[in-house]
DNA sequence: AAAACTAACTATAACGTTATAGTTATTTAA
DNA sequence: TTAAATAACTATAACGTTATAGTTAGTTTT
């Protein structure tokens, strides 16, 4: 009903001109103090908010953030998402959130949209088909009508932009490391094929932690995970498989899986087996999310720290937003840590 | 590097007024063919795209939903945002979320930096903050400033606007009758405070399902927990509360919990105690989300239908930004129904 | 052949702001 | 006492569009 009030029906009103009453309100000092008060105090009343939409305009400057993300449904993006919002809001900034629900082309479509003078910047996490095509045509684009890209988590060497990613070599022999300080020896690695880059990293740091700790790597105890839906058939499909390896090396003492749903199945057919968590078997997975906190026993995982991860891609672009000149391309690392719960000791 | 070309260039460019232009890429009668031809060939050469925000201010209308939920981290809500952003993407429109946290403060703050010239219409779920102060101001302001409100899920009958909820009485009542029909006849309610509107819906809907029965309500089988933020002791507390009736009502031989974690918490005591799921007790919860889906036994759940609700807001809430003349406020109801999982028989 | 019409354009204003460049009237300096 | 300085405003242009109202030159009509 009652709309929002504008500088010129101040203007109007008060019979002053519509620089006046901006300037006025503005504090400026080439306004006297009488029309000053007279106009702010009905600006007051009135309630008057400046008109986002023209200042856009006018300064070339949405003050909104763009954030393209594979899904929705994930602890970790949710997350990462709060550290964004979080940020972005201290700083002024309005956040815009799509989802490319892992496909090449709504993320295509999705950048097109927000670009379109929505935003002053995006961050963005890659899809899988994108990662899978090799396809960054999109990307390249954006960044090159000046609209800064910032990568999170699943990135590309590729591409050239500001990135945050965790360390996943670092953090999956942490991960390792916990298991064989709890004196473990034969660990099961529940792991992603080669071709996911995070699943390969983590593999890659399990066998690292290994070789460290002067212990002989058996191919047997690793498990690669076709990286598809998590349906009910094929949770089905991996807990036969970790099963068939548990009743194979019945030395196994712990198992690190590199996702929340790999070490919730583990759970699940250790429990089945009737092995006892943590006192026969350690259990740690990646990723710190709901499903580890409830499981029981609940999950020591190596928390990814997404909120952090957010918050570092926001201060990122914001920091780049407010550079006129280029500066170099950084790439931030956040340090995971080990969150202990009762699947291990 | 190449910045967004405007109208103004491309006239400058071919030597017409920009009226022209944007009559030529309108394909108005008004321009002949020859101009037309050059004009849209030129365009689509650089990519023309006309600037939204100069069409936000033109036209008053952002093409823009905003969406204020209490939290991110929640398989419910980040359904319903895939279902608005589905929808909203479908018809156009760009979606900005902000989080309330569950406080009034933030919410209040939050709706304000919307309202300010961003957005056409508001999707909300009222923070619990707000549903325990039942201060509303801030919602009417909106929709006094003829923005159009959407609630759903947690709403407020002191509120008038249009609203998507499921039906919390029937969807308890089904969840009841579901344990009622497996032949449980004892069954603890575990629910929140009255004051939560939704807890105290569903405590409802499990009164009546029992009178329908013709089982006697016994009000020592009623746990009403206080709804606070999720800590590990808080959790803890909850299990306690649990533990505690259960031993004192041996009888017990079914558990409704009013939100996934409550059945969660449930089952964790429940095999603390040794007592058999579903045999010996069964369990659902409301809510269906990974938690359920990932536990053990996993539960048999009432599904919310969060992308439905996301979908009808959003349905809503476009159609009544399209009518000039103000309809009358609707409420949408989405059926709940029963995922049938490990944990009742 | 003058009046009316039409095709193909252009100018202007408006959306709501703000920065820059004026314009007054009044005060101060020389 | 006259020029220079200042205080307190106002007008204008611009951000990028589009709808409305002009303006031409050429074509019909009668």
């Amino acid at each position: 009903m009652k709309k929002r009030i504008t500088l010129k029906q101040i203007a109007k009103e008060l019979n002053y001109s519509i620089s006046t009453v901006s300037k006025a309100l503005k504090n400026s000092p080439e306004i006297g103090i009488d029309a000053k008060t007279k106009i702010q105090a009905y600006a007051k009343l009135y309630n008057y908010k400046p008109n986002n939409v023209a200042l856009s305009l006018k300064n070339r400057k949405t003050k909104t953030i763009g954030v393209i993300i594979p899904e929705m449904v994930h602890y970790f993006f949710a997350k990462v998402i709060i550290g964004i919002e979080k940020f972005a809001k201290k700083k002024g900034y309005n956040v815009i959130i799509s989802l490319s629900n892992e496909s090449f082309e709504k993320e295509v479509i999705n950048i097109e949209t927000l670009v379109d003078g929505q935003i002053d910047g995006l961050i963005i996490s890659l899809s899988k088909e994108t990662l899978l095509k090799q396809d960054f045509h999109h990307i390249h684009e954006t960044i090159d009508l000046d609209i800064p890209i910032i990568l999170f988590d699943r990135i590309s060497s590729n591409v050239y932009c500001d990135k945050v990613i965790i360390d996943d070599i670092e953090g999956a022999k942490k991960a390792t490391n916990h298991l064989i300080k709890n004196g473990r020896k034969s660990i099961l690695l529940i792991t992603t094929e080669d071709y996911v880059s995070v699943g390969n990293l983590r593999t890659s740091g399990y066998i690292q932690a290994l070789k460290e700790n002067n212990i002989e790597l058996d191919t047997d105890l690793i498990i690669k995970v076709e990286d598809k839906k998590s349906t009910e058939e094929e949770l089905h499909n991996i807990e036969e498989r970790i099963n068939e390896v548990l009743k194979l090396k019945s030395n196994i003492d712990g198992i690190f899986a590199v996702n929340e749903i790999y070490a919730a199945s583990a759970l699940k057919v250790l429990k089945k087996n009737n092995i006892k968590i943590p006192e026969e078997v350690g259990v740690i997975g990646f990723t710190d999310g709901v499903i580890s906190r409830f499981s029981d026993p609940s999950l020591t995982t190596v928390d990814q720290h997404g909120e952090k991860i957010g918050k570092q891609a926001c201060k990122l672009l914001i920091e780049r937003l407010n550079k006129t000149n280029n500066i170099p391309y950084q790439t931030k690392i956040i340090e995971t840590s080990i969150t202990s719960r009762q699947s291990s000791k």
